[in-house]
DNA sequence: ATCGCAAATGGGAACGTTCCCATTATAGAA
DNA sequence: TTCTATAATGGGAACGTTCCCATTTGCGAT
């Protein structure tokens, strides 16, 4: 991205950025202010159920009020060891999933007071790492993540309240939240299935993960369910972008037979594999039906909109903060939890009966 | 998104979460490990230039490794009034325009040792204002902002560092990065004057703030640079959305001389536009040329892949950073600051030459 | 040996809260 | 009026750093 040329206009208004300043008052300053001690404007601040004349309540707040003052989270953090601060740990904020999942999580914890310090690692291991300590350090009071390369072991070490984002059997002593790629996977191949189709192809992402092989699993018993031939041909494997999407769409029009129906492991692979089959020459879904997982914002652009498998992620990111939340305030259980949210079939336009060509 | 149906899998692997703890060492207890002073730790954790025997300091990170102590952030900060933490306020994460800007923000920043807490205020003024309460109350030592409802005063009654994300003359005296939107909606003309259009449309996006205006500035610098008439019915006003952008599209269509060319303010308007025009039967760009602006992801998933303005998302947030960093460390000039980069054209296949119908 | 000076280290206060416990005001019962 | 129980308030310690200043140590010059 450093192909942009540069055009820097300093303009100069005649006004000055910083007046000199009477720094923060503190709850000391109010207490004397309003003539009381500094134990009950912390206790009329905090607003917690403790007895505290009506009048003097009013009192302190005329204070606070006249002094501008600002309750100080720095101070408070140290004595009460809650920062009400939760770390978001994602592998690719630019990957369209993310942040809708960050968008739930953040509107549910914000309900409750805290923030959300946000991590993209870019799927980097060491940098992941950084972003524990960072944790740590900072005393964050939880910390929901999809872990890239970071261990089960060094999550634990971090002694911080986790949950995992995503089914992943290799952090099965955490909190976890997910979508059902399995049933999802067998949704989409039945939606296919009784559209007609009999000759249906996998395209699978590259990644160790579970997350691919549920695919491939729900997509074996699919077959075997229906005494369709497992032809090893129709399952291709490519790295998790267009281009990957795209070439293995061809390797897959290479076939003799070719499938007359594609289910991508992600949306990106479904586009990708979609202007593959358009470059080929072939019209979706008159040739070939397409159906992407995700729903991503991209797929209702498409042309056709893409037929896709809809996972929660909004609401993945809220069910982890409501875990994290509970977990912070003891209220969770001593077993992990999990919870796998379903996936939702979106039809749009990439999937039709096939042609009957016989 | 409250739609989908839940299924609770409780799995319970015999493994406890949580072990009764130690809490965390402190500094005094590495101290006395180390049999030095607490002040002798501190200057060896702090790595500043002052004097420590190479001895002693060894005695010290080895004491630290052995009780596994971790630096209390949340105590240094109430010490230094530093939290080494920066907010990035924006209207809308789910707009993939922020995600990259984020990105950058974040790339730079933590080079520096800083955490950015990610605020998403969905386009609620009242959210956004408590975005900058929270700033002040964790002290946090900045602010990058793309104000969509919060006032001048308002941020600078933070009494925070600030910088403002896009160009927005409403608030002069803040330090400001954005992209070039004037220039690049001539460029985007000028492209298409090029490719020999005469009759150009502008879809414009509802909202207030200098954007649509800067556009709609050059839109008719434009027209009147290469005499051109300036016909009304060519700049449409619609809501940010796809739908926004097809009921324009239609509206352009419905006239008595359609335009052979639309430009959108931005790519979502654009795609929208687009639908609308497939599903009029036109073909693009044989019938009709289309040029967003932004350039988001889907942009380049569209069929035909959309030829779009591209901002230097990802720069803008470094920058933003930069100027952050440095009027944190008082390096700043007392003036505001104004850095307005240029887009890039990027030129794919909505566009072409129009066809001689004469 | 002694002195002087810089380098190395130590001790305490401060940052602004919250928490605990002690003290004082208030009101109801005797 | 006195006593008692409770409500309301106050005072100090603690949280874990950093910073300032004082003290000690080391070492070369005398």
């Amino acid at each position: 991205m450093g192909t942009f040329p540069f055009a820097i206009v300093i303009n100069p208004p005649a006004c000055i950025l910083e007046s000199s300043v009477p720094s923060h008052p503190t709850i000391i300053d109010v207490a004397s202010e309003a003539g009381v001690s500094k134990s009950t404007v912390s206790r009329v601040l905090r607003g917690d159920g403790s007895s505290v004349r009506e009048e003097t309540r009013e009192k302190v707040w005329a204070a606070v009020k006249r002094l501008g003052y600002e309750h100080n989270a720095v101070a408070s953090s140290l004595r009460t060891n809650r920062t009400y601060t939760v770390m978001l740990a994602i592998p690719d904020i630019t990957n369209p999933f993310w942040p809708e999942v960050a968008r739930g999580v953040q509107d549910a914890v914000e309900e409750h007071g805290y923030a959300v310090v946000l991590s993209n690692s870019d799927w980097d291991v060491e940098r992941e790492r950084r972003f524990l300590r960072l944790a740590g350090r900072n005393r964050f009071d939880a910390i929901a993540i999809n872990p890239t390369g970071v261990t089960s072991a060094e999550l634990h070490a971090t002694r911080i309240p986790t949950v995992i984002l995503g089914v992943r059997e290799d952090y099965r002593d955490f909190d976890m939240v997910g979508s059902d790629s399995y049933g999802g996977t067998i949704q989409a191949l039945e939606h296919l299935y009784s559209l007609g189709h009999r000759r249906i192809a996998l395209i699978r992402g590259r990644h160790r993960g579970a997350r691919g092989r549920a695919r491939l699993a729900a997509y074996e018993e699919f077959l075997s369910a229906h005494d369709l031939p497992q032809d090893p041909a129709l399952s291709v494997e490519r790295p998790f972008d267009l281009a990957g999407g795209a070439e293995a769409m061809r390797a897959l029009l290479a076939l003799d037979t070719p499938p007359t129906a594609v289910l991508a492991a992600n949306d990106i692979l479904a586009i990708g594999a979609m202007q593959a089959a358009h470059q080929a020459g072939l019209d979706i879904p008159a040739d070939l039906s397409i159906v992407g997982m995700d729903d991503i914002y991209s797929a209702s652009t498409t042309n056709p909109p893409l037929t896709t498998l809809a996972k929660a992620k909004y609401e993945i990111g809220r069910q982890a903060a409501r875990f994290l939340l509970d977990r912070i305030e003891g209220k969770a259980p001593d077993v992990p939890r999990r919870q796998v949210i379903a996936c939702q079939l979106i039809e749009r336009s990439s999937t039709a009966p096939p042609k009957v060509t016989k």
